[in-house]
RNA sequence: GGUCCCUUCGUCUAUCGGUUAGGACACAUGGUUUUCAUCCAUGAAAGAGGGGUUCGAUUCCCCUAGGGACCGCCA
């Protein structure tokens, strides 16, 4: 059997978003569980609207989130060449031909549809009209010849099985006026000329499947499957698009969310095994299979990422975890000092308890990353009289004792809670301020044994 | 407007003719606790509607309704 090769195409007129990222994951794993391979395309041959910026902000964003591919990125643009000998094959063979109308023309037609509200379809006026009358002023533009008979069944791996009468295609152009190829001619061809056996893609692409289709055919290539995977919807329900904001992986990583954990969330965005909520990657290639993708469109739920994101903080190595960490603080916060590095790492059995994202974890650890502490003038007037007066006593209490750990704390805390007639919060709440500059963050005992007696004297003794 | 697709708790989904319709997130309540954004327990919550087929339909078929995608010399 032929190796399964897959791709995933995105143009860069944009930047990537959490669908397109799915659907490349949904091809890369297919691949990955078919011991296949896994392409990228750039597909980049509307020149006006292609950016740099925004192929790089695709490599970037499949990088992050672990997709690789084979070789470099394939850019389409490079390969005009080939799709426009295509085209120029196809009419010789009288599969394709000129049409010359104008744009004028057509528009007109276009407006005449829509007024009538009868469906706008090309009238084929050039398919079978001479050369002969061709007006000399106009640059044609070349038509593939689509079937006008019968119908035309797509055995779609997750739709089943589509049918659609052939007359309702169109004679689509392949070749502009200016002599450049079309979306469906260029995808044709590379994915011809890539090897590629299965499509997956999403289902906005599915009428273009029939155009593709009668490419394949009319030059007697192999055709490939296809999988057309529902879109990923909005909470309002509408297609995700590159307008919503909060969509690509940049917004996610910069809030704190890990790539395994986003991938995780993807992947049983539309797709399922049993009850099965968490994979792992090993998990994710062996299990994924395109019997598992739903029909119908799915919502983003940013609860759900939170919550995914929450259990990967909470079970991948503390090891893992802390890279991440220095990752998201060197790229969004202030970068861990290398010194502090090993005490953060340490600390992290505590400073993730309470964390749904990397920011949370790098929120807690800012008390041991900077050690001058900021009290802002909520907290500060928490400090009173009473307050100062506790933190005096602690000091003084904690200078008599030579091991500094929980057992000895405790009694110490629970002693000065009785003799000032408080409760805990009127010990802990100050020394948490004090030590912190946060009425929030973890338990007081790990806040105090993480810095160690010399650093909570010094915090301690500079609140006045 | 035309073509095509979809429809199980608020959300992601399980079920491949027979289940008290299951799980997860979110939500609510209770409990633990040393701040709480942890943890534990409990609860509420779904087959769009109408016809068939069948001993039996969430599951198969049809209709209706709702939603979506596409309808470019964009990709």
């Amino acid at each position: 059997m032929k190796t399964v090769a897959t791709r995933f195409a995105p143009s860069p007129t944009g930047p990537l978003h959490i669908g397109g990222v799915r659907t490349a994951l949904f091809n890369w794993l297919y691949s990955k569980n078919k011991s296949g391979k896994f392409y990228l395309r750039i597909e980049d041959t509307d020149k006006e609207r292609s950016k740099d910026e925004f192929k790089n902000q695709i490599i970037n964003s499949l990088k992050w989130i672990g997709i690789n591919y084979e070789d470099s990125e394939y850019i389409q643009s490079d390969k005009i060449d080939d799709h426009i000998n295509v085209a120029n094959e196809l009419l010789k063979k009288g599969l394709a031909y000129k049409c010359y109308c104008s744009s004028d023309e057509i528009e007109e037609q276009k407006k005449r549809a829509k007024q009538k509200k009868i469906p706008y379809i090309y009238n084929r006026k050039w398919r079978d009209r001479s050369e002969n009358d061709a007006p000399k002023e106009i640059d044609p533009v070349i038509r593939f010849k689509s079937k006008v008979e019968d119908k035309s069944i797509l055995k779609d791996l997750v739709q089943g099985n589509i049918e659609i009468e052939n007359n309702t295609i169109e004679d689509f152009v392949i070749l502009r006026a200016d002599g450049s190829p079309t979306y469906n001619l260029s995808a044709s061809v590379d994915d011809h000329l890539m090897g590629m056996t299965h499509i997956i893609r999403g289902d906005d692409h599915k009428i273009n499947t029939f155009k593709q289709i009668q490419i394949y055919e009319a030059m007697n290539w192999e055709v490939p499957f296809f999988a057309h995977i529902p879109l990923i919807h909005t909470i309002e329900g509408k297609k995700l698009s590159k307008r919503d904001n909060a969509s690509t992986l940049d917004d996610y990583s910069k809030i704190g969310i890990m790539p395994n954990a986003l991938r995780n969330y993807l992947l049983r965005l539309g797709w399922s095994y049993k009850d099965k909520e968490i994979f792992d990657l090993d998990e994710s290639i062996k299990y994924f299979n395109l019997e598992g993708i739903g029909k119908s469109p799915s919502k983003l739920d940013i609860s759900r990422i939170y919550s995914i994101n929450e259990y990967y903080i909470k079970n991948i190595s503390e090891n893992e975890l802390f890279n991440f960490l220095k990752d998201y603080s060197k790229n969004f916060k202030d970068k861990i000092p290398e010194f502090k590095e090993e005490k953060i790492k340490k600390s992290l059995t505590f400073l993730k308890n309470k964390a749904k994202t990397l920011e949370d974890i790098y929120n807690n650890s800012k008390f041991l990353i900077n050690d001058n502490i900021e009290i802002d003038q909520e907290d500060q007037k928490l400090l009173d009289k009473n307050a100062n007066e506790i933190i005096k006593l602690f000091i003084n209490k904690i200078s008599e004792i030579s091991e500094f750990n929980r057992d000895t704390l405790e009694p110490i805390i629970n002693k000065l809670i009785k003799e000032n007639n408080t409760n805990f919060k009127g010990v802990g709440q100050p020394l948490r301020i004090c030590l912190t500059g946060s009425k929030f963050g973890p338990g007081i005992y790990d806040i105090l044994y993480s810095l160690g007696k010399e650093q909570v004297v010094k915090r301690l003794s500079q609140i006045r």
